[in-house]
DNA sequence: TTGTTTATGTGTGAAAATTACGCAAATTAT
DNA sequence: ATAATTTGCGTAATTTTCACACATAAACAA
């Protein structure tokens, strides 16, 4: 792979990066890979690299996500594509910028890869390049996204309860709900299916188990919706 | 400039293209740019170009928008990369497109340059590479810009008539509203200004001018808002 | 000129959606 | 045991959306 390319002009180098979100009890949060060379050694930075000349960028996007954090077959997603001319002090790069969202529960064991960690959203670290920036795009872009799809699941384990998805959403849009209202708007979507988990008992403390409906959800996506928040 | 640049690993070149948007009684078109040499000799393109090392994407598109069509001080807008590896038989090609909303009625005399013409919406010649996709791409994004932007402002000239808006809403949203609730709507957003043309009449076949408020719309985007159709 | 058609502005009641809110039951904490 | 918290359910009040008719002047047709 490695040799000599030669071309008639300049050429900037292509990268792509990765925003992880992922969603706990502790509200949202962000997977942050350390540097550990020059330049913004110590710093933190979202996985990406140097995109093949056989790729295209969610690929590149999805290969790098997974050699550095093994995470795989999650929702990957463009937003935006940053080319500051002196964002990278090693040279002219233009990086196309994704995020990924996935179920933090079923990924607990998967960062041992490197020195890969989750950061709450409110405690973000130094962060290398011109990632901060990238960031609060990345942001900007998943609260208006979930306006009209429902990614808000992408984050949520298989099974959840109405309080967990309702503190996801006041997460994201840093917001607060009434309880009844969020569960009635919710469920009047018609894409939330109830799991049987044995247990009976209603208006109680123990919540009611859900999990998200695919099908319904196309359904309803093909006769044209938005999500009211 | 030309000369010869040396890599290690080889590198996808770095384009910028931009979907021109304008409006008038026609409805919504886009400014195409036919080509004279191959590959896709005798399609339409959109304006774009190679990025050069001392300027951002944004930059380069504005660039490019001025010298093949004369435009300047128009909305340009970043809305997508596209990265497929085949997208340009000459080679590895990246591109970053933006669209740009132009005030159509005060460009009528500025696209002497070139074979530069206007194609309605929903008559679009061949395009060139993957333009076509590119451009659904860009209609989408128009399409739901609007709900958070009132981008349609860009589009008409700075005094418009109601039902002019309401066109142009119709024409991006490709849906039809009631005349009545339309301008309620509108009104109560409190970012129209009524321009006095001197004619007092009302309630007439003779419309009332309006002029957009860019005072209140900021002071009404920091609150934080939607606009809702 | 005259009559006809078309585009525009205005307001109101009905329907729908949103919002606010109280209570009872079971789990959890003390 | 007792108290506090979490959850589910339903309804009344409010707000917003929607559908709709008429009067006026300009444009058009004869």
């Amino acid at each position: 792979m490695k040799g000599t390319y030669t071309y008639e002009y300049p050429r900037p180098s292509v990268t792509t990066d990765c925003v992880i979100f992922g969603f706990d009890a502790e509200g949202l949060s962000v997977l942050l890979i350390e540097r550990g060379i020059e330049p913004f050694k110590g710093c933190w930075a979202f996985p990406g690299g140097f995109m093949q000349m056989d790729e295209d960028a969610e690929t590149c996007a999805r290969r790098e996500l997974e050699e550095e954090t093994g995470l795989k077959d999650v929702h990957v997603e463009q937003f935006g594509t940053f080319s500051d001319v002196n964002r990278d002090p090693r040279g002219r790069t233009v990086t196309i910028a994704h995020f990924a969202l996935v179920k933090k529960a079923q990924v607990k064991g998967a960062d041992d890869a490197a020195q890969a960690k989750w950061f709450p959203i409110g405690s973000i670290p130094p962060l290398a390049f011109d990632h901060d920036r990238i960031l609060r795009v990345a942001l900007k872009a998943l609260r208006e996204k979930i306006h009209f799809e429902p990614v808000g699941f992408e984050l949520l384990p298989q099974v959840f309860t109405m309080p967990q998805l309702q503190d996801l959403y006041e997460s994201i849009l840093e917001v607060k709900f009434d309880r009844r209202n969020f569960a009635n708007k919710m469920l009047k979507l018609g894409i939330l299916t109830e799991v049987d988990d044995g247990t009976i008992r209603r208006g109680t403390r123990n919540p009611i188990k859900y999990s998200f409906n695919p099908e319904s959800y196309s359904q309803m996506k093909a006769k044209g919706f938005r999500l009211e928040f």
